[in-house]
DNA sequence: GTGGTCTAGACCACC
DNA sequence: GTGGTCTAGACCACG
């Protein structure tokens, strides 16, 4: 597995492990079907706790992204790319409407704010 | 003061108390040299304890918005506009990378985040 | 009385009134015999408590500098210049050495250190 | 821990504590990455209330001598000896100024404190 | 009355 | 186990 994890990070671990999980199936670099290491063995490799490992694929199965088959292992499972985006559009607006929100209180216009975007996005 | 404590949301009660002070000293409906309510005052308004009250009060000290004089009591400062707005220009910016890296898990591309941010700034 | 407080310092308000009359006092700008302001007076004037003034005199009073009599008032007492100049001289050799050791922890070197001191004196 | 608290003292105990353990930062003998205890080892091994540690290792943390990492502990920093420096000679120049301020206040005239800077110094 | 400091508990998320 | 947050008390110096 190509996962990273900063202990210094206020991002507990556990949603570390989810996020780059997630995005290695969204991107296609892991497509369904495929065999998850086991809770222990990601454990080992990444250094944490089982306890960890384990919060991270529960998020995974009841957000969708994997299926776990009782003593056999988990599996990428068959994502529904729709739904995954609808999701995402749903969350992605509100967290500009709010960000836009925190920038007017800096004194920072929207006009001003879609200018830092374009920079970043250019990038 | 015009405060509103929400015990169900993660964010801690001194956060909130913090958040919605400050807003109200860029919004400029708090002026400089106005005396803020006693910790206790407030905590009692507020139904939470001193403690909180007084760590909202502490931040806002550290970050410059209220001078805290002993025995005395808090006053809305100075308040240094292009500091303020430096400060939030590089938290904006983090937060603005920081949910494009999110867009991008849900597979909106920057591209796409750039349409929603457009939308957003033009309503 | 020529005093000035500042409500904003650390420093109580009782001890700035103390630490000025004081001054003046070992400057000679306050001879002995001089009638000294009421407490009422004082704290009328200065726009402190009663309690306040009454505090710096009993400060002025316990270390010599003034004398009270009872219904009558308070007057500036013969000072023995020679044993306040050997009270300083103990305290203030203290609060060097003190400053002396942390300044090594900030990794400033004694030689450093009179450097210091001799630009400031200098000024 | 090699840390000594005073109850007589009027320095706050979560200041003594701060004190002493950016002493042994400064000095070298806690260097960086060591593990700190924990706030309430250090509480008990102290006699003091948890909240007492948790406000020194605040201090230290926001001072940028230690970090501290959420359910796991906290570890000496590393630190940047110009920055600190920079930052002690701003505070060492502050209370040189008010030393002599203070000096004068005995008839102590800024000459002759030099005078006793030095021979402090020499020793 | 004010804020500053301290205490002895408690629950939470995380590991 | 850890640190983060919160509570309900308390005493102090200052005004």
């Amino acid at each position: 597995m190509d996962i990273l994890i900063s202990n210094q990070s206020n991002q507990p671990i556990y949603e570390q492990i989810y996020h780059q999980i997630q995005r290695q199936i969204l991107e296609g670099s892991l497509s369904a079907g495929t065999e998850m290491p086991s809770i222990r063995a990601l454990a080992k490799d990444l250094q944490v706790s089982v306890i960890t490992t384990k919060k991270a694929y529960e998020l995974l199965t009841s957000e969708g992204y994997i299926e776990t088959v009782k003593a056999k292992g988990s599996y990428v499972a068959q994502i529904d790319r729709e739904f995954i985006k609808d999701k995402g559009l749903t969350e992605i607006k509100k967290k500009i409407k709010e960000l836009v929100l925190e920038a007017k209180r800096y004194d920072i216009q929207p006009s001003e704010f879609l200018e830092l975007v374009k920079k970043e996005v250019e990038e």
